[in-house]
DNA sequence: TTGAAAGCGCTAACAG
DNA sequence: CTGTTAGCGCTTTCAA
């Protein structure tokens, strides 16, 4: 048999012989039955507007009909774009991510974009790992939260292969330095130091901060660093910080060798909420109540924060705008494919969204 | 130009200006540096055992050295099944699900499957969109929490559509119903049945359930159900369940409602963990105290109800299991494709993962 | 063990 | 407005 020029639906073509109704069901076979040809049925789902009404309505008909579902791979292998957009956050099980991926996915899906979502548990090897995952699927492009944006191979190699990605969360210098790296963040160091004031301003002056490791964070660091300027305006002494290692067990050792010292802290500043009502329930295990013994202020306003009682006293994030603004940007540059990095080289990369504090609850005067 | 048969390469071609490492480089350019045919490269990746060592090796080379990235789109539309997972829950702001995904991450990454990732928010109508959203990607499977299995147009169009699926969370009827469904939970009924029984035997008599919307959750229903075993089985009055529209909010003018009446119960068994924290604080703004005024049983065993102080007593479920067995099950379903059906309907289609009482915290003994 | 050839399902020039 | 045609990048018979 010469390489013949087949109808355009094989009916010998080897189905599966269950009938599974929508499944094998191709554009051609919409094509063939509604009379048009291949092209046209294809128009009717892509561009509707180069097709005339009826022939329109005979090609939906016959989709009905035979329950035909778009095969969106074949649709992506020949656009040469997937309309996929690949995401990668540490971990969803702090409540600040699960709330980003909320905004995301919203404002993702309402855009017709798909999404690709892993996690790198902030262990820089497995960002590569799954970075080079979402590569392969050929996303086109990411949004994603690294452990330090600040030295990050993940990211040299995107900027490397001219990979438009937005970073959230992690916040790069606001300009000068010639990065030509989005993100969407607050600003964590002012904020950091305004909660830190407004500690102070309760009549705190030892502050200790918690945090989590920070290299798995330049957010921590950042925030750490806010919480020094905020110390050092008031000639307050800055506290080495306390590097815990896991959000979620108990550290009351730590907690109680901090507590032991003549010199004990009245108030905490914990660089994440999660770790704040950790450190809260370790206080409370030593006996001390807070805030009438110990203050505790947090970062993030996760949802759950605001349900406890007292509520946790925090610095707010908008978690699901950050997510919902990442993606807009991003689809920004994706849209002007030309030349994306001249065309907004003049808006700030930055986005820098307010945040707020939300004071009381488990932040009082000292004892 | 006749129709004719070009080089397996096109240089021609209209590649993009930018030069991209790894992006555009193809399988036939590697083949082409190595002097294989696209065949033969395309083996030594697919197929190795099947492609002599030397040459195997000239491949790989090449490929390095163009930074060759394999173009999944390619391989998922020719290959006929694209080796993703949909993964359909309802949300991730509740850690019960967010734990859960951990578990299919993990499980999924390693056997070599992709993910996609969709929230339904608990609505049947986003049920569906989402679905058909991921059936359009061609999802080899999915792995997915409804809002009521026992009443799911989305679950029967899977069914229909002989989509091999699996539940998380959602327990099908144990057998007899000739349902070919598979889940994966606890027993979601016995184990409420017993973490009532632990409030019993703690000596409280007026127990209240407060729950989620019933409509929302099959899971709700089936605890509920456990609560009434375990009320009548002790002669105890069921009382009529507290359906509370929202987990994320505060519930405390119901609450009050309940607590003012005379015959306030002594103990609540909330139907999840979430509701329980906010019960909790609801019930210490009213100026009760927990657990000596009245306890408080959740449900799901998310690791911050061990962190908080009292940590919340509740039944506790394996989440991330949950989700590598969901993923392991379906794995199994994929892999023999021949007669699924058939093959494992021996094997119970409704796996019960053992569940654990945390008791102590947040219950005590009546006033 | 390797190569040639035929598509997977869809889109997008280019003609008509 | 519609049809013809040539692939997107990869896998897989079928032959050699």
């Amino acid at each position: 048999m010469p390489p013949s020029r087949r109808a355009a639906n094989s009916l010998q073509s080897p189905r599966l012989a269950s009938a599974e109704p929508g499944h094998g069901v191709t554009l051609a076979d919409v094509a063939l039955a509604a009379k048009v040809s291949l092209a046209t049925a294809s128009r009717v789902f892509s561009h509707p507007q180069l097709v005339r009404e009826a022939t329109a309505q005979r090609v939906h008909d016959a989709a009905r009909r035979l329950s035909f579902r778009p095969n969106l791979l074949g649709a992506k292998l020949r656009a040469q774009q997937t309309r996929i957009i690949g995401v990668m956050l540490p971990t969803l099980d702090n409540a600040v991510f699960a709330e980003c991926w909320r905004g995301i996915e919203e404002s993702a899906m309402s855009a017709g974009y798909s999404l690709m979502l892993v996690t790198s548990n902030y262990e820089p090897a497995r960002e590569r790992e799954r970075v080079e995952y979402l590569l392969r699927h050929r996303v086109d492009g990411m949004v994603l939260t690294v452990a330090d944006a600040s030295d990050s191979t993940v990211l040299d190699q995107l900027d490397r292969e001219a990979v438009p990605y937005v970073l959230a969360y992690n916040q790069v210098a606001a300009q000068g330095t010639g990065s030509q790296r989005h993100s969407v963040s607050v600003d964590n160091r002012t904020s950091a130091d305004e909660g830190v004031k407004a500690l102070i301003a309760a009549g705190h002056r030892r502050i200790a901060v918690i945090s989590g490791a920070f290299t798995a964070s330049d957010r921590a660091r950042q925030r750490f660093a806010g919480y020094e300027d905020a110390m050092r305006a008031n000639g307050l002494p800055v506290l080495a910080p306390v590097n815990l290692p896991s959000h979620t067990a108990s550290n009351a050792d730590q907690i109680r060798r901090l507590m032991a010292d003549g010199t004990a802290p009245t108030a905490f500043f914990c660089t994440n909420d999660l770790l704040a009502i950790g450190v809260i329930s370790d206080l409370k295990r030593l006996g001390l109540r807070v805030p009438a013994d110990v203050s505790v202020l947090g970062y993030d306003g996760i949802a759950l924060g605001g349900l406890v009682e007292p509520p946790l006293a925090t610095v707010v994030q908008p978690n699901a705008d950050i997510g919902a603004q990442a993606i807009a940007r991003l689809l920004r540059r994706l849209g002007s494919a030309g030349a994306p990095q001249l065309a907004d080289a003049a808006a700030s990369q930055a986005l820098l969204l307010p945040h707020a504090l939300r004071l009381g609850g488990t932040v009082g005067p000292p004892a």
